[in-house]
DNA sequence: CGCTCATTTGACGCATGTCAACGCGCGTGG
DNA sequence: CCACGCGCGTTGACATGCGTCAAATGAGCG
């Protein structure tokens, strides 16, 4: 498990059986629903892979090969446009799934934000196995179905809030997903760039940056580093974040 | 969206009034994996149910008590900011089905856009059918996976296009659903107003106003009436929706 | 210490939202 | 049958928020 520095590939590559019982998304990834036998049937068609920061786990109209679930990490799903433009889709937390929304090809592409772990399952294999696991097959409808709804909020943000709002309402689920995650404070940290948030919130690093300037001198939050922001007011942050 | 034409064909079958007996189900979208057996089970549950035009069918915050499968007619789904700004989050056509992404509450409104009539099943009762019925819970996952799909397009369109890039993706897509509706024509009937589509596209009235004078202007459009579109230069439409 | 990359800040112009007027079609009622 | 009003769409004039370009500041690292 040497990490060669240059490569932006896979860096480690080992059988999933066995490991389930001990990953530490099991609680809160799409096999929560599974009991220990199903845990094994599972288990049985998935590798662990590793992608190095920026590596590109799969592209917009590959052949969707593999459904994902990611362990450790994070990572940003984006589409692009012909002249360059790019839009993020999404942001993927430890325990989410990658590659649902698919057919016939993958609609966005999927890239480490930072370095991440994840479980790799067979398309067609996974898709077979769910007629046999019921409960996993129910569990993917209601992650897709939650999925959707998070689309259409990011509708609403990206078709009629002002970037305060996006950026108040960026900061807001960032705490939530922190608060998911155990973390009840309000100190955020910020995994991605400015540009991933401009690309996420449609709009530009100047004015991201310009409006986390604007929520600090408003006293709202306050910056440790460029990455780490604390909230001060988090009953402000939603009103802005709700358009109030 | 074009990537995933294929699955659209087989998922969202039209339904055709008279092709559907007894409670109207047969043939339609989500049933369409059932034989006749698993169809009457599914049929007991089932009734039909019509809105005038302008109805409300259900309302963002209500609890899901309902799912519904549209068989004739338009309508828009909706979300609404606290100062009043509207985003339409998608138009449902004949087929499709309401109030699948929802955890707790509906998330968005549906309002007819026309007078509309539907297949309404209990919620709690479909849920449990489908234990019973693993085609049918496949079927829903496909239909989930593919609304992700568009939702991803669109959130590309409202956070990267220009307004003519919108619109022109728009009418493009409105002539994909024409073909999948059999209408293989290239003139378009818009069911909503302009306030729909701008309300769609994430713009104003009137520069979706003025977006169609100008592809009038180009000679990508002519417009019979306000709501005849008839496409004269199909590939610059989609070339216009590409950004190219 | 000096390179590089990320972020912030500043200056400026334009695209698009806003406000307003006009036209058109259609239904209604005198 | 015509006049009127109303809803909807189009067009025009204008203002401004945000994107673009550019430069400065700061953080990390060899």
């Amino acid at each position: 498990m040497q990490t060669s520095a240059q490569s932006m590939s896979t860096i480690r590559l080992v059988p999933r059986a066995g490991l389930c019982q001990a990953c530490q998304v099991r609680g809160i990834a799409a096999c929560a629903s599974l009991d220990d036998g199903d845990l094994q049937r599972l288990a049985a068609i998935a590798t662990q892979k590793e992608y190095a920061a920026e590596a590109t786990i799969f592209e917009q109209g590959d052949e969707p090969s593999f459904i994902y679930n990611l362990t450790e990490g994070h990572v940003r799903l984006t589409k692009t446009l012909a002249n360059g433009r790019r839009q993020i889709i999404g942001f993927v937390y430890p325990g989410g799934m990658l590659g649902l929304a698919v057919h016939g090809a993958y609609v966005c592409s999927a890239e480490a934000i930072g370095p991440v772990k994840l479980c790799r399952f067979p398309r067609p294999r996974l898709l077979s196995l769910l007629d046999e696991l019921p409960s996993l097959k129910t569990r993917l409808l209601d992650i897709a179905a939650d999925e959707l709804g998070d689309a259409q909020e990011q509708m609403l943000l990206l078709g009629r809030k002002t970037p305060l709002e996006r950026v108040a309402s960026f900061l807001w689920r960032q705490h939530q997903e922190a608060i998911r995650c155990g973390d009840s404070t309000l100190s955020i940290d910020l995994p991605m760039k400015r540009a991933d948030i401009a690309d996420y919130l449609g709009t530009t690093i100047e004015t991201v940056s310009r409006t986390f300037t604007k929520l600090r001198a408003d006293g709202l939050i306050k910056l440790e580093h460029a990455n780490k922001v604390i909230i001060l007011d988090l009953d402000g942050l939603e009103e802005l974040a709700e358009g109030l």
